[in-house]
DNA sequence: ATGAATTTGTACGTATGTATT
DNA sequence: CAATACATACGTACAAATTCA
């Protein structure tokens, strides 16, 4: 479809001047920032190709260079060889310490919490929920497959494993509604606190990388959790799978 | 292929009995688990495939993968379908707290710890680096480029910012060898102890790939630490990349 | 598995404007 | 004023990574 030129000049979108005073790349800068700052390029999408900008802009590809190495490096954007370029995401700081709360974490971010509960199933302790909770393989345990979202964007997917002989309403609690840490409540479990966290990371199975609604080939942290109640007895043991992009991971000493 | 019986001849390596009481997939398996370890199948190598194994056992594969499903369960050995089976490398626990010193971590796990500095830069403070050092963006900053090593093996590829006004014979401190805590207290820096660390995770670039010897579509964690001395000051900013193979940060309250 | 097409990354070269010496 | 240094902008070519048929 060839657009026909506005004038015998400028075939131009956003306005830029030439010989303004400000750099041409400077004002490239600006003009992508305020799409972006102003919602009109939205968080993790694409943004035009290189080629694409400068055509709009009416200037040489490396001009926008210039300005998406500046947006860059100031973090509004990603830039992927090969692949384009992407307004960043905020990421959330997913503060851990001995008495992390998901819905706690996400609102001191700015972001409204929400957790879908996908499954309860009773299972077998294989050996590494059955080191964790201190008994021995093939006790029967709950456990939960829950995701938990920001702002309705999944930011995290856990397997809970509670001891079934503890716990033996659980299930029923749960099925009832209400967040993990109330049917713990009603089930007698007043307070519980994080004694271990193991982190490690892995591109996600095709499942997993669904729950998080994230590209396959981009990594996901796993945390092993072990959190223990107010006698330091073991009460659950999880694995809770992070999205790399969207989240990090805080530890402060 | 009809498979003569093991009557008279029988060509397999490994002795398994049939009716001996034990079954044929557990003498496999043990079998595996001798060659692992005793050392003949080396750590994260690949274990031949279930076909061939299955002919050499003279075996049906079925009874191989038996044998494989309960190794992989303990731990012994990873499947990757459509890839082949490895052993499972001993993963390094990366104990982290304020005082962890990467020697002390690796020796703990019984493994020999090595350091290999790659390049000693002066460069100019990143936003990340400015803010976690809390001095203005562009300000001078030693990059001190490192390699740290367990038995031999990468296990940590890390690039450590140092405010090059504190710190001004830092490079040549480092020149003349040993490690980089002491070439600090060379310059002065009695005691130093970490105050945060942010961790996400992500796939390596081909270049942190080749430096960490691993395959480009396994996962690496970036911890982005900051240090600090015994007035609380920032003194270190640095982003270290593990292994997500070889290493699992542990973290305790 | 292979190759073409797309997209970003790097490296030249050239010209011009601006600020400093 | 001239000389110098530096930043900006455009042009071209090719390298490297990714995607997709």
């Amino acid at each position: 479809m060839a657009r026909i030129d506005p004038a015998p000049n400028a075939p131009q979108g956003p306005v830029i001047e030439r010989r303004s005073g400000i750099t041409l790349w400077r004002q490239i800068e600006q003009s992508i920032e305020a799409d972006i700052v102003g919602g009109r390029a939205v968080s993790g999408s694409r943004l035009p190709t290189e080629a694409e900008l400068a055509c709009r802009f009416g200037v040489n590809r490396h001009t926008v260079r210039r300005a998406m190495e500046e947006l860059e490096r100031r973090g509004l954007v990603r830039i992927e060889q090969g692949r384009g370029s992407f307004v960043a995401e905020d990421v959330i700081d997913y503060r851990i310490g001995p008495r992390t709360r998901f819905s706690e974490v996400i609102a001191r971010n700015n972001r409204a919490p929400s957790g879908r509960i996908l499954s309860i199933a009773e299972v077998q302790a294989s050996d590494a929920a059955a080191a964790a909770l201190k008994l021995r393989r093939g006790r029967r345990l709950w456990c939960v497959e829950r995701l938990g979202l920001a702002d309705g964007v999944p930011v995290a997917y856990a397997l809970h494993h509670f001891p079934r002989a503890r716990f033996p309403g659980l299930a029923e609690a749960l099925a009832r509604g209400g967040t993990l840490t109330r049917a713990l409540a009603a089930c007698g479990l007043a307070d519980y606190a994080r004694a271990t966290t193991r982190v490690t990371a892995r591109l996600p199975t095709p499942r997993e990388a669904e729950h998080l609604r994230q590209p396959r080939n981009r990594a996901v942290m796993v945390c092993e959790n072990v959190n223990v109640d107010q006698d330091r007895v073991p009460v659950e043991y999880c694995v809770v799978l992070y999205p790399a992009g969207r989240v990090q991971l805080v530890f402060e000493f």
